[in-house]
DNA sequence: TTATTATATGTAAATAGAGACATATTATCA
DNA sequence: TGATAATATGTCTCTATTTACATATAATAA
């Protein structure tokens, strides 16, 4: 059972669903691909963490629909009984960072413009998640859904990553004021 | 070449060093052991994109001394001009939160405690590096290394790591306010 | 009617990464 | 003197992950 398998259970443990369901909904999360889903949701069926129905579709192909069992409900809760690992980060941005002094300022504050954009389009999807998640709940506005609400651990995650996303816009918008443009630096000597 | 051999040369592109150390420095940025590391090198190293130079050491073992190539050089001027990719994050954190309501609520306070362990170790190590790296760039206190200088990679990623961690520990003491201890319910109930 | 897209499920092959096995030097501590 | 830890380099195997190959249904758009 690797970490990606007590992932699968988990979305389970909130909803039955399909293989490709998982798939979507758990990029977010953890990213894989359906040819790493589905092998695994095999072996969990087979060792049986999960059990599936086989449900037809008229608008749409049909599909498995997959389900916890008492078993993997017990995994579950071992699995979180257990601290999380440190979490793994890769970010080639990084790396390049460390190098950026071999081309020039444009080239190099590209590489932040670029990165600044895909953080500011996750805030856009962050801003519609929002609302629509409270909305979920049933909550009046501003409320906090509590540790019972089946809504509370995707709150809790929604504050963490939009949190962090904003201080990861401020940190591209300074580090691009560092990196003064060329176009800048004439501007300046002129003046 | 893969996205850690980049790593390398741009580790390199700062100063040569052993393969040992390179394995040391890339840890915080792009984490590989040394059993991807060596094989990694040799390969850079028969594609001319790194040379190296046996170092005879008295009181340590004896090490290769890696360095760039202008092949190596060009390589990374090219690996600059593309945008990075998008980052990858995997955090079995997220995952267990999901299904965190399996558990009572002690239990799911003890993730949040340990993690937030975890971003507090992290942030006495930042404390430890930021005036180490302040003194290295030779600057007065509270100024701030131009793109030119050496440091300025290194100082524009512990400003990130910091800011980032800085939110990450504010997350884990928030949640764990949402989530009261049952000892903490018990007392609420009897005022 | 045909092409494309989203849904849906699978396998095979290749690469990336982790863990274990292996060896050697030097310093330090008991 | 012997054990341990840090330095140093390598290989081998297994697991995790990605990419490509493969197929099929149903809706929608051209």
């Amino acid at each position: 059972m690797n970490t990606l398998s007590y992932g699968l259970l988990s979305f389970l443990s909130r909803s039955s669903c399909s293989g490709y369901d998982l798939m979507l909904q758990i990029q977010p999360f953890w990213p894989a691909k359906h040819s790493q889903i589905y092998p695994l949701l095999a072996q969990l069926e087979k060792d049986e963490y999960v059990q599936y129905e086989h449900i037809s579709q008229s608008d749409k192909p049909d599909k498995k629909v997959y389900s916890l069992t008492d078993k993997g409900i017990e995994a579950l809760r071992e699995w979180l009984s257990e601290p999380a690992s440190d979490p793994v980060m890769r970010d080639d941005l990084y790396l390049k960072v460390f190098c950026m002094s071999l081309v020039d300022s444009n080239t190099a504050r590209n590489l932040f413009i670029n990165r600044l954009q895909h953080y500011q389009q996750k805030k856009l999807k962050f801003d519609n998640k929002l609302p629509q998640l409270q909305c979920m709940t049933g909550l009046p506005p501003d409320e906090i859904p509590s540790f019972d609400s089946p809504f509370f651990g995707a709150y809790l995650l929604l504050q963490k990553a939009i949190s962090v996303n904003d201080a990861n816009i401020k940190w591209c918008e300074w580090a691009l004021e560092q990196i003064a443009s060329p176009a800048a630096e004439k501007r300046d000597s002129v003046e």
